[in-house]
DNA sequence: ATAATATCGAACAAAGTGTTTGCTAACAAA
DNA sequence: TTTGTTAGCAAACACTTTGTTCGATATTAT
């Protein structure tokens, strides 16, 4: 790829992120991504057709990073919820938001954090879809799978969403325990 | 309250509602809703500062009139998680979800409905921390009540959003069964 | 070196915002 | 029924934002 358009790419996000640290993602004007980016008018179109546009593939970026890696590990250890070391993959998530160097968490503290989890929410019930449910006890319940997935991945986010309201004081280890506890017993 | 304001009022909320059925929030101006509720533009501004605050001021009026009923019930029944009956109040509010001559569904249903949702989950997280948690197992855990109040209510709102998608197949009670199943191992 | 193309600034129409002004009609209270 | 008050209205306003077009310039890959 022409290096003009990644550096341009690069500045833009950079940018966006930087904006959205500062002031909400609906407040917040294409001008002010150009003017931050500091780059031609012309240019941020040529790269994003609108706001919401880059707002996507920003978090595609982010989240497919997070989730990628954390399914790469799932095939070589076992993560299964059921038979596997759900506290690991569930802390192992938690810190690759903490340690990420794309800033994950500064964009999920600012004032469109919500925005966010909710794509977040969608690629977590993927990677919960996948693999992790094979056998839960809620089944022989009568509980649909997909309630279930639904209800693992509400959880996980508002655990997130209350972490972050929270100044993130608990580490990563000790927030797994608190899911556990209230999530285990329903797989 | 003057009868004029009154009208214009109820023809504001009428249109918005209409409104936000058909496109999302976001995309929606307040030229839209002074056409729709056929105002002047002058009057629109004299009840309502911008569209958040006519958002805002909706979702109150929604909102607390389905929780301020509940609470009511509680008063006389015992609505406690711990000691009550806990199923009774969960299926009270979805069906008052479902029946509201408000259209609180519609809504939820739109593309905005995230929107309300946190609005929603706002109200639940007040009903739940002033009554619901009483001496709950989890605090022998060492899980902080917050933290339940928390997830308690990320669950609730994780279901009715697994609901609307679902096209409300499933009736209150089953939806109730679900959600204590899964929740209630956690209190 | 050359052909392709990413970026740029300037300018543009179109649409939306929030406010002011002067007028009219509806209202509550006497 | 009269009277003073208030809500609603249309028109006009300056202003911001949007998304596009244009030709010129600089950078890139080959």
């Amino acid at each position: 790829m022409d290096r003009r358009q990644q550096k341009t790419r690069n500045a833009i996000f950079q940018a966006f992120g930087a904006l959205l640290a500062e002031k909400n993602y609906s407040k917040m004007t294409v001008q002010n991504i150009i003017d931050k980016a500091n780059i031609g008018r012309t240019t941020f179109y040529a790269h994003f057709q609108t706001k919401d546009d880059l707002l996507k593939e920003m978090c595609v970026d982010l989240f497919s990073h997070v989730f990628s890696e954390t399914l790469n590990i799932e095939k070589t250890h076992d993560f299964s919820m059921k038979t596997g070391n759900p506290r690991a993959i569930i802390t192992h998530i938690l810190y690759h938001m903490l340690d990420s160097n794309k800033n994950i968490m500064g964009i999920l503290t600012s004032e469109s954090g919500e925005l966010f989890l909710t794509f977040f929410r969608q690629y977590l019930n993927k990677l919960l879809a996948a693999r992790i449910l094979e056998g839960s006890d809620m089944s022989d319940k009568g509980i649909p799978e997909d309630f279930l997935i639904n209800h693992i991945s509400s959880s996980f986010v508002g655990m997130v969403q209350w972490w972050i309201k929270n100044s993130l004081k608990q580490s990563p280890e000790l927030l797994s325990d608190y899911f556990l506890s209230v999530i285990a017993p329903a797989v």
